[in-house]
DNA sequence: GACGGTATGTCAGACTCCTGACATGACGCA
DNA sequence: TGCGTCATGTCAGGAGTCTGACATACCGTC
């Protein structure tokens, strides 16, 4: 290895990072006005395209642990936008699904964050929104089993 | 718009998120036998490339508040990594600087870090690399002042 | 049946980071 | 000179997330 170090013009690392931290204030201030969270939101998000979720793959598939999930699920269930159910029909695993209320929130969610996505990638063309969608992919993929 | 909603398996916001998660998460894991959150690093990286830099500005950089970026300094100080100046040359700022163990420990962590990012783009061609690059540049830049 | 491994839910505690607020110093402008 | 604005440092408080631990339920193997 000839120079084994970052440099933060080119680092995809830091570029990265920089992307996520300017998607994630984005959001926060496009989702102020529902009164939802980025966590919040993203949980919603999830359990409207998988409902019956339980809570920890709730937590695998918006990368926090089962802990906060749970108080988060708490949250929106004391809000009345979740309803989860009161025993497990197998394992231990209780199913979450959204109420009515959670939907309709949901929706108006859905729509100012995919307006914020909409500007994200205004610059690219749709060949190049998939391949930027893919190397994305392809780098947590290639980071899978490095978190040990 | 037609169907203004977000498709988790085609969202390059999700991918962004899902992407960044892996990398802090092989970043953890590396950084822990030095005892360096990520937080740390970045902020030893930022300082060894940029020397002189206020904690104000060392927060810009790292994606942080001052507030935050006051203690992590703080606690750097303390570990006798980092050296800043008693009073401000002009203004408020107190330029700081790396120690020379601050040093020696940063040049173990770049390696480190190096090797984490060398890992997760390992699959893409330089070219592949510089337009990854810049594509997330440009999506950093697309969402700037939309977080107010 | 007994055992170990894995997955889930839950509780408790600590840590990190944030928001809000205030004081100070520099600069521009009237 | 005085005023307003901005950037920086700092203090206090609170919200969110994590680590660690425990109990429970399935699923293998022996």
């Amino acid at each position: 290895m000839t120079q084994p170090r970052v440099d933060l013009d080119t680092s995809i690392g830091y570029a990265l990072k920089q992307a996520a931290a300017a998607l994630r204030a984005a959001m926060e201030t496009a989702l102020r006005p529902l009164d939802l969270t980025v966590s919040q939101y993203s949980c919603l998000e999830l359990l409207g395209q998988r409902p019956g979720l339980s809570a920890a793959a709730l937590a695998r598939g918006t990368f926090v642990t089962r802990q906060s999930m749970q108080t988060l699920v708490q949250g929106l269930l004391d809000r009345g936008l979740l309803e989860r159910a009161a025993e497990a029909p197998e394992g231990r695993a209780l199913p979450t699904r959204l109420t009515d209320e959670g939907t309709r929130l949901l929706a108006d969610a859905s729509a100012v964050v995919a307006a914020v996505e909409r500007a994200m990638v205004a610059d690219l063309a749709p060949a190049g929104q998939r391949r930027l969608h893919a190397d994305l992919v392809a780098l947590a993929a290639a980071l899978a089993d490095r978190s040990s």
